[in-house]
DNA sequence: GTCTATATAACGATAGAC
DNA sequence: GTCTATCGTTATATAGAC
């Protein structure tokens, strides 16, 4: 008997990176278990199932990306302050998960009815306190009119596709990873700039 | 005999739908046949291999993105035009194909080798007129500065994104099929108003 | 708990009749 | 060109020894 514990967190760390690359229809029990370095049975002894243990990887990647967002939308902080969080919070976590958007993309397209419950599950909404505070940043004119929903997919559009489309990107633009690594600096700043770009004259 | 192209055509376009809608991995060539309403032999008759048949599949699909955008890049239209001819042609195509986007992105994660050697074959190149008009415009304070990298894929994020994670917006927001469509129809308006918003004030 | 061996099912692909 | 039947492989999953 080695450690029950460690086993099984290696199993999920390995998993986690398996199904995040090449998604539950791609990814391989084997390739699991290798990645692991542990033997393929084990990981039905602990997870029962490829479903299963897809089930659990899934959900903590969506938990990656949903609660903290909400919790930032809900703090005391100007807008402006909150903008900068949340695209540092999505750099950042982006820079050590760089496939996790893709992979909650790609299986929340595949399964939409089981993300919908398992999203409304954790209740993540977004803070109604959050339309007035753009109302008034919208009145003071540092940011275009426009509703919530556009000003928060705006801010996701710009973090996450990049990252998302890294290859398309380093393709189209020649660039090296050290290049794209300083691209995502610079995005960094800009974002930002781009969403309280105020009223167009 | 039934006519050849028919039967190689209606293969195709099933494939396409599978294809796009499940990623390589995840489609079956059972479900392509009964999609085309076809035997299954018959896929292999006129594709010889589920490889073959997805590689025509990705690259017509990739076709439909970049060839276009470039198209519209190398014209002798403004720079505001462009751009609203960019959005247009984005949000038109991904209406008739919505999960178009997202899957031209997962498999090209998946093989992005192949990937850079097929849109280096098709060879688009942003068009070096571009940079100049994009610095013309940033002097004339019409856009914040920015390399033209970045003006692209802020373009192609606000575009694509909502597209690509169409079942988050709807669930984050509680938004019916046609809220969502409402939706992408006030982004046409918008995504061009954000890209030519100037500088920040 | 961990291993080897194996059951079982699914899938891509082909052979061969028509 | 189109069909049925089937081969060969691979993948998930389990049985059973240790």
């Amino acid at each position: 008997m080695t450690l029950k514990k460690e086993t099984e967190e290696q199993i999920f760390l390995a998993a986690q990176r398996v199904f995040q690359k090449k998604g539950f229809a791609g990814a391989r029990m084997q390739e699991i278990a290798d990645e692991a370095d542990i033997n393929k049975s084990m990981l039905h002894y602990y997870y029962r199932s490829k479903e299963k243990l897809f089930l659990e990887v899934f959900q903590s990647s969506v938990k990656k990306i949903f609660p903290q967002l909400v919790e930032i939308l809900s703090s005391g902080d100007d807008l402006e302050t909150k903008v900068k969080r949340v695209v540092d919070f999505y750099y950042n976590t982006f820079k050590k998960h760089p496939t996790l958007p893709s992979f909650v993309i790609h299986e929340m397209n595949q399964h939409p009815n089981r993300f919908k419950e398992f999203i409304n599950s954790l209740d993540v909404e977004v803070p109604s306190q959050f339309a007035e505070q753009l109302k008034s940043d919208i009145e003071a004119g540092r940011i275009m009119p426009m509703k919530p929903a556009h000003f928060l997919i705006n801010i996701v559009s710009l973090c996450l596709m990049p990252v998302i489309a890294r290859n398309m990107v380093q393709t189209l633009f020649s660039m090296d990873d050290d290049e794209f690594e300083n691209f995502l600096e610079e995005r960094k700043e800009l974002v930002p700039k781009i969403i309280f770009s105020g009223v167009k004259r």
